[in-house]
DNA sequence: TATTGTTATACTCTATAACTATA
DNA sequence: TATAGTTATAGAGTATAACAATA
């Protein structure tokens, strides 16, 4: 269960030319760049898989998860996802066609659309985190506590200062 | 420089009811889990943003990086990516029209293409570590040494392991 | 005039099935 | 018959521009 922690070997990441006379944080920023983007994608790949029987893709995910844990309109949603303003209007009437969330007008700026989740809404994005979680575990079992803790210390950094 | 470092409190993932009578280990996994999905995806945004200035997109990086690496045959590749090989035909379709890579029949089984990485295709996917690395260096800027480490370490076995 | 959101359009990506060629 | 790869087709995802409504 200990298997990976706490190794100062430097491993050997995605095979090309290492940069022998570079200081330690170069090498090691180095090797961590060649390992992110194929991790990214089998994030993709493997959040792909278990949203499938959900019926969301990811981003679905991320809007219905955001939506559930309040974050309002159609704008601030689209600027969370990183994606243009259109992009969220059809996502949320595919969320609003499958009863997930419900968009009414704001009474203060009539401009303004408030997103609320449903009842099922809620209720997917509890059943996605958990199926979620349960891929997680599997992928994490073989990480110990402290690599555990600093991951999530390093991404709570990350996701908030993108 | 050292700002997220060894951390021994809980930060708040996302938001959502945090599991008060779990394990330890089991709320590290739950907080992690909530964070992975919001990390893939700015990485993939982010991926995307720098890799578009070369005219490619994640899949094709990946793909073409395999490739310079000497990872050979469109099954092969298609493997390594999680696609389905027409979509693996399209790819390389591409970035044969592009200049970057060359397909050629295997004189040992004619069934099978030997796939290379031209000058250009070498010189591309060096443009684009590079990139990325410049990326890397500046999402990175305020993690330690020591975290790196651990994030290299893990990330090795994920990606070896998915 | 500026802001919020939607509709319209075209383009890209991806998956499935049918087909060709070699073993 | 089984395997490697491509072509064909259809469907889903995404981006850009034009539009409508409110402030």
């Amino acid at each position: 269960m200990e298997r990976v922690s706490n190794l100062t070997s430097t491993p050997r990441p995605a095979g090309d030319r290492p940069p022998d006379d570079a200081g330690d944080r170069e090498r090691l920023l180095h090797d961590l760049s060649a390992l992110t983007l194929p991790l990214m994608w089998s994030l993709r790949q493997a959040s792909m898989r278990a949203l499938e029987p959900h019926g969301l893709r990811p981003i679905q995910a991320l809007v219905l998860a955001s939506i559930a844990q309040g974050q309002g309109s159609p704008k601030t949603l689209s600027e969370i996802v990183e994606t243009a303003p259109p992009m969220m209007s059809s996502l949320l009437g595919d969320l609003e066609d499958r009863g997930l969330v419900t968009r009414s007008p704001d009474p203060e700026d009539r401009r303004r659309i408030r997103v609320d989740a449903t009842d099922a809404g809620h209720a997917l994005a509890r059943a996605v985190d958990d199926a979620w979680l349960d891929a997680s575990r599997e992928r994490f079992a073989d990480v110990s506590d402290d690599d555990l803790r600093t991951l999530v210390d390093v991404y709570t950094t990350l996701v908030r200062t993108p």
